[in-house]
RNA sequence: GGUCCCGUAGCUCAACUGGAUAGAGCAUCUGCCUUCUAAGCAGAGGGUUGCAGGUUCGAGUCCUGCCGGGAUCGCCA
């Protein structure tokens, strides 16, 4: 990333360097002190830590490193001492001041314990706004592959606001790395090869009802859904049975196991449940506009399964134990008990950590990722801390492959538990999608927005609506924690929400276009005035929360980002003039400055898996 | 019981990995639609960051001990 604050902090880390000071101390970051600067660093403060120094000696030795390096950018060579006497009754510190307009920086204070605060001049902000491409995002070169896992929904049963989290995260991050220059593949990779299935096929021959199954068409939307409806009051059915029923149990231990052999008729009407299911699975990741390049589920990987325990046996990390057959992932140095894991059950079947391992083997074979990024509920990390010992211990993945579980809260209810509706069910995706749409229908006959759109287009806002309510809503959270699911929340229009974002890019649309209408051309120069410069300075920071999100799998740094330049843009919006604007070049600038915000919304929107519409 | 995570405004959440005066939204209150979309803007009130110590120039963030909540601990996924 070529941002400011990188450029910024090379500048300043080239001082370092010249003052004898290491250079890594050095970040400089926007200022959490707006009303003193605009941008500051702590490296001094830092590098006074490790020399044992006086922190403001060290931020003096940084300003005249950075006067000797960057001559022209002050008025006059920076004599500090002189300066800190000249100006320390006015501002309580030592600063220097330029007006020189070809000047990077117009103000470099030393505060406090040894900040150095920063302001750039209005003119190279404009400059850099108007020369950066991509607005400073910069592509790694190379490129790196990275498999993104993010779905995980069970064939067989419908989708659940459990699968939310998974899908919205993982669809961002894939679009956020991919914009960022990574090649990434999404693999939704469905539970298709557990146990459940085997209690579900069972129940189905034993009934006599397979032929519902193999009569499904999978090309007709109501087919489909009434088999999804069937498998979905069957499974809890047959797994109460077989909770209180041991010979259902057996039975369907046993049919999960010729199901895994791929014996008949058990396979064919596997095979049938697969597909109908990735039908309806399709149509609701359509609905979420959630996208995945790889369509792979558990089963695809059976084929590794064999070659790669045999591997494991021949080398000896996998040993029998129980009548099970596992790996001992466990080392000398845990300070906490790590189960082996299981790679056969006592009665020959496979287990998810097993499927885990050989669709590793499979990534690595077909991809060969330098990142592999699972996206699934926190509660599974002593699952994946297993998996990722075990390939590493049998070598399927080499040392400079990076394996994360980047793990998400769990979804409680106002209760703090986890969420459930009033049935004491959980809520389904669809029906989610569906009432926000309907809010968001009713929102629009409300504002009388509607009244001149056709169906389609009031469909079609509506849902843009919906989406982007549900997803800012559960985006804009921290990954890692547990969050409370608030339908009213989820489908709040106003605050700090998707639609509010949607908005402030639609009134940006709006103006445009009523300023091509008038005939403007909307290519003229930045001039940055009073009025601007906050949005100027906010629109600086895209690429920073690019990168803060990446790093850490957290889209949320986007969120966080995007809702304060819709308020910068908001805000600006309101106080300033800008079609109404007599000062022609003014208005120039003010256009231009809205057309970057626009782009930025919509680029960063997208990022996150929201489109917006033209208007709403 | 072992291990791990969490505890921030009435509520829901941030805080760029140790920085300055802890920020948003909702809710409450006060203004603003006769100029570009009021799903909006401007402003007010609201905090001992669970408690008690410690580390240091500096702690919501790190270390210790409590209190409270949650997750997980071999044949489910």
């Amino acid at each position: 990333m070529t941002s400011l604050t990188h450029i910024l902090s090379d500048i300043v880390g080239e001082a370092f360097t010249h003052a004898g000071l290491p250079k890594e101390l050095v970040q400089v970051r926007v200022s959490d002190r707006p009303d003193l600067a605009q941008f500051q660093c702590n490296g001094a403060m830092a590098a006074a830590k490790q020399a044992k120094k006086n922190p403001r000696e060290i931020a003096k030795k940084v300003c005249s490193a950075l006067t000797e390096l960057m001559p022209g950018t002050f008025i006059e060579d920076l004599d500090v001492d002189r300066i800190e006497y000249v100006l320390n009754e006015e501002k309580g510190s030592f600063s220097y001041i330029t007006s020189d307009p070809n000047a990077l920086f117009s103000e470099v204070t030393i505060a406090g314990p040894g900040f150095i605060n920063l302001n750039i001049t209005d003119a190279y902000l404009a400059d850099y706004l108007e020369k950066r491409e991509n607005y400073g995002v910069t592509p790694i070169s190379p490129s790196e592959k990275v498999v993104l896992d993010y779905g995980g929904p069970n064939i067989a049963k419908a989708m659940h606001v459990g699968h939310l989290r998974a899908a919205i995260i993982g669809d961002s991050l894939r679009r956020i790395m991919s914009y960022a220059g990574y090649d990434v593949l999404g693999d939704v990779h469905m539970g298709d090869w557990g146990t459940h299935l085997g209690m579900l096929i069972a129940d189905y021959l034993r009934e006599g009802e397979e032929s519902l199954v193999l009569d499904t068409d999978v090309e007709d939307e109501a087919s489909v859904a009434k088999l999804m409806e069937d498998m979905g009051a069957r499974y809890p059915k047959a797994s109460g049975a077989a909770k209180e029923n041991e010979d259902l149990k057996k039975e369907a231990q046993e049919t999960t196991v010729k199901l895994q052999n791929k014996e008949q008729p058990y396979y064919g009407i596997w095979e049938k449940i697969r597909a109908v299911s990735v039908a309806g699975m399709k149509k609701t990741y359509g609905k979420l506009g959630v996208e995945f390049d790889l369509w792979k589920g558990e089963a695809d990987v059976h084929d590794y399964i064999a070659p790669m325990v045999e591997d494991m046996r021949e080398k000896g990390w996998a040993v029998e134990s129980d009548g099970a057959w596992v790996v001992p992932v466990a080392s000398n140095e845990d300070n906490k008990k790590i189960p082996p894991m299981i790679l056969y059950k006592r009665d020959g079947a496979v287990m998810y950590g097993t499927t885990d391992c050989a669709t590793i083997v499979e990534r690595v074979k077909l991809y060969d990722p330098v990142k592999m990024v699972y996206v699934v509920d926190q509660r599974q990390s002593l699952h994946f801390e297993q998996v990722f010992r075990a390939v590493r211990k049998a070598d399927i993945v080499n040392d400079n492959v990076e394996l994360t579980h980047a793990g998400f809260g769990t979804m409680n209810g106002k209760d703090g538990k986890p969420f459930k509706t009033r049935e004491g069910g959980v809520m389904r995706l669809e029906d989610l999608i569906k009432m926000a749409t309907e809010k968001a229908e009713a929102r629009l006959d409300e504002a009388n927005l509607a009244s001149d759109m056709d169906e389609e287009e009031r469909g079609d806002v509506a849902h843009k609506v919906a989406i982007a309510a549900i997803k800012f809503a559960d985006l804009q959270n921290q990954r890692q924690a547990d969050y409370v699911f608030d339908l009213d929340r989820l489908t709040s229009f106003e605050g700090k929400t998707g639609p509010y974002l949607l908005y402030q890019a639609v009134r940006i649309k709006s103006l445009l276009n009523k300023a091509k209408d008038a005939g403007e051309k909307i290519d003229g120069d930045l001039a940055l005035g009073e009025g601007d410069r906050d949005l100027a300075l906010l629109l600086t920071q895209f690429p920073d929360s690019l990168q803060l999100s990446i790093n850490g799998y957290a889209p949320h740094h986007l969120c966080e980002y995007l809702h304060k330049l819709a308020q910068g843009f908001s805000s600006f919006y309101g106080n300033c003039h800008i079609l109404s604007e007599n000062d022609e070049s003014l208005k120039q600038s003010r256009l231009q400055l809205c057309q970057v915000t626009m782009n930025q919304l919509e680029k960063g929107l997208e990022l996150l898996g929201i489109l917006v519409p033209a208007r709403m």
